[in-house]
DNA sequence: ACTATATATGATTATATATTCATATATTCA
DNA sequence: TGAATATATGAATATATAATCATATATAGT
């Protein structure tokens, strides 16, 4: 047995969740969303608003998010308060969006 | 003028970059050449080797690493060695695997 | 110059994806 | 229950993307 650390050929399970979490953050629209929601949650027409974009729009891109996990709602009444729900993706969009601005 | 961090709308170039770094991330066959050079560099026919894909298929997919300068090479006669060429993604790829190894 | 080998490129095709429109669902309140 | 509001959903469409085949280019050696 080797003494150095081999890495091996990805199982195609991780391999899976490995490109969708990627696979989240590499458009336009989604990494606007979770940049919006560094702040503060924010309702589903909020995110419309400030995003100028359309709630049919926002609302896919929501249920995308939301079934990797990277961002949770709370009710009230009608609305819908969606935030983040995963700090280590957040980390990595933080520190790249600092990496491409100072490049 | 506050005294919190409000996040700013990312502008188009940031926005473009960040997306593009993530969406080199968010394909399993660019994942797997790049976990694949994590342990040494490698020749274009030693990746499609390893990795039971056609020449072209790396190339174009090398090709659009270059562009990122995710990746670079040497040439040795009329073989290209590939290796890794930004520390950050490779990192953030890094974590992200383990992140989903333990999940 | 010719051959062999390694890699790159262009065109094509199949598939995936994002957006939009129209409409459905869900909640609240009168 | 009916109206108003917020959000979700499904179908359609336009665009983007990945893989493939065929072929071009480039380098080295004879």
């Amino acid at each position: 047995m080797g003494e150095f650390i081999n890495h091996q050929e990805l199982d195609e399970e991780t391999l899976f969740l490995v490109s969708q979490t990627f696979k989240a953050l590499s458009d336009p629209t989604r990494i606007r969303i979770l940049n919006l929601l560094f702040s503060r949650e924010h309702s589903v027409n909020e995110i419309a608003d400030a995003l100028n974009l359309r709630q049919s729009t926002v609302s896919h891109q929501l249920r995308f998010l939301k079934n990797l996990r990277l961002v949770k709602y709370r009710r009230e009444g009608t609305t819908l308060f969606y935030s983040y729900d995963d700090e280590h993706v957040m980390d990595m969009l933080k520190q790249t969006i600092e990496h491409s601005i100072h490049s």
